[in-house]
RNA sequence: UCCUCAGUAGCUCAAUGGUAGAGCAUUCGGCUGUUAACCGAAGGGUUGUAGGUUCGAGUCCUACCUGAGGAGCCA
């Protein structure tokens, strides 16, 4: 396998130019590893194929820093060791041009990492040219220039640690949910009406001029899906045409919504911090040098530990009241409201019964008392906000229909909604995550747009 | 939709209403252990756009465009 590709790099470079193989050797008498893997290479002979990352030079020693998606590693290139034309064609090589590397690799304490690869021989794949030099430089750069170039961002290591975190957070997220008994069942992306009929949607033309729009939540068909598994959660994106224009906004965002039968509030709080616990022990146990290049302070997030403080809404509005918000009670609480009850607690905090007139149309009111919804929002701490909303769903007929007129609701649109409640209709519970607030958080960074690869913003889809 | 701030070299930023400049990047030269290497030199400009005030505008005024932050909005 690994001569073949050999080859077809061999015969494609001598397609392209005479200049594309640098190479003094003929025999491929290196084993082809990943970065990440160099402990356990110490002192075999190896090759390497990745972009170069940075490169210092001296008159007769070079010293080129190669990364390979999976780490950075640094090479030294000595001109008494290396014919002419090799070590020159290293020596001017340009930022992020595509090379592989060949040489003994060695334990090296001088070299960032720890490893450091002796090389004998190069290949340079494509050569990025002086004319058009990589645009991202190892100094200063504005958001702007930064989003617009967003393709290239990823390569640099603050954004590689970031997305590197978001799979380890999603994976976890799976995880959790795989073996607790969930079964991934996803919803659709084109949705025939508003969740809710109160946010804003994006529409789409279906074909012969009917309209659809895109999801906003998963929640009402997972309420479906349910009653056949018991037990079931949705992962995919999330859609929402508010022209918010803030670090905690994005028109395109992802999310995970478990619903459980026969569950209540209470099971709610119980799964969603069980939830993020595992997460972030994930997190913490896989990607240490991720959070290291991110300068993540560990312990605060070595804090999040069961049990999280629980107060209801009624608390919250008095303590934020007794803090100098403005807050009364039946509103909602504002993105500097959040902050100032966080700051109380180190881990998150659960905020549960909210009235019931702010709340959407299928939230269970409290028994004992119905202008209280029995829905949980958690905020994460530090600052970074709501990261979970969720809580139990209408489960009686009755009142589910008088809720859809009280918030003038085409009964049409609901019709399946509403006969899940004819058929076997149980309490049930569930609650959202929104992935990027989540390892936004995690990362300690200040905006939710480097938490998505391409992030979808008010005013921004490109690229 | 509203408020605030910003727009000058490829990038990050300077420049009292009076000759548009520095660092990085690029090119060339020097250096055998560099850590965003360092030292020397060179090239690089329609100061976001359109008007206006002025002897003279990057700088002051007006409008517009673009971006950022925030508010509103927001399971």
């Amino acid at each position: 396998m690994r001569c073949r590709i050999w080859n077809r790099h061999w015969q494609w470079s001598r397609k392209c130019s005479k200049n594309w193989r640098i190479s003094h050797l003929s025999e491929p008498v290196y084993q082809r590893i990943r970065i990440a893997e160099a402990g356990s290479y110490d002192g075999r002979q190896v090759e390497i194929a990745g972009w170069l990352y940075n490169l210092r030079k001296s008159g007769k020693i070079c010293f080129p820093q190669v990364r390979d998606g999976s780490g950075i590693l640094q090479c030294v290139a000595v001109k008494s060791a290396l014919p002419e034309e090799l070590f020159e064609s290293l020596k001017h090589l340009t930022q992020e041009s595509s090379l592989i590397i060949r040489g003994k690799l060695r334990a090296e304490p001088r070299a960032p990492g720890g490893f450091e690869l002796d090389v004998e021989d190069a290949t340079v794949v494509q050569r990025v040219s002086e004319e058009h030099p990589y645009p991202i430089t190892p100094k200063d750069h504005g958001i702007e220039f930064l989003m617009d170039h967003r393709h290239l961002w990823l390569r640099s290591r603050r954004q590689h640690a970031v997305l590197s975190i978001r799979h380890e957070v999603i994976r976890a997220v799976r995880d959790y949910f795989d073996t607790h008994g969930f079964t991934l069942v996803d919803t659709p992306i084109f949705t025939p009406a508003a969740c809710e009929g109160t946010t804003t949607l994006f529409g789409v033309n279906y074909f012969d001029d009917e309209k659809v729009f895109l999801t906003q939540s998963g929640q009402l068909y997972n309420e479906a899906t349910v009653m056949a598994f018991g037990k079931v959660y949705t992962f995919g994106p999330t859609f929402r045409a508010e022209k918010s224009k803030t670090r905690r906004h994005l028109t395109e965002f992802w999310m995970v919504e478990p619903e459980m039968a026969y569950a209540t509030l209470d099971d709610v709080k119980r799964v969603a911090e069980e939830m993020i616990c595992f997460c972030v022990d994930r997190v913490l146990a896989n990607r240490r040098e991720e959070l290291s290049v991110l300068e993540r302070d560990l312990t605060k997030l070595q804090a999040i530990q069961p049990p999280f403080p629980r107060i209801s809404y009624d608390e919250a509005v008095l303590a934020l009241q007794k803090k100098g918000s403005e807050i009364q009670w039946g509103g909602d609480l504002g993105g500097a409201d959040e902050t100032l009850l966080s700051e109380d607690y180190d881990r998150p905090v659960m905020v549960d019964r909210y009235p019931t007139a702010i709340k959407a149309f299928y939230f269970e009111p409290a028994p004992d008392r119905p202008e209280v919804a029995l829905g949980v929002d958690i905020l994460a701490p530090e600052g970074y906000g709501e990261i979970i909303g969720g809580g139990q769903r209408i489960h009686d007929l009755d009142l589910l229909l008088q809720r859809l007129e009280e918030h003038h609701l085409p009964r049409e649109a609901f019709d399946w909604y509403v006969d899940l409640r004819r058929f076997g209709s149980v309490p049930h519970a569930g609650f959202g995550m929104g992935i990027e607030r989540f390892v936004t958080w995690m990362c300690g960074i200040d905006h939710l747009r480097e938490a998505i690869a391409f992030p979808r913003m008010l005013y921004r889809t490109r690229p």
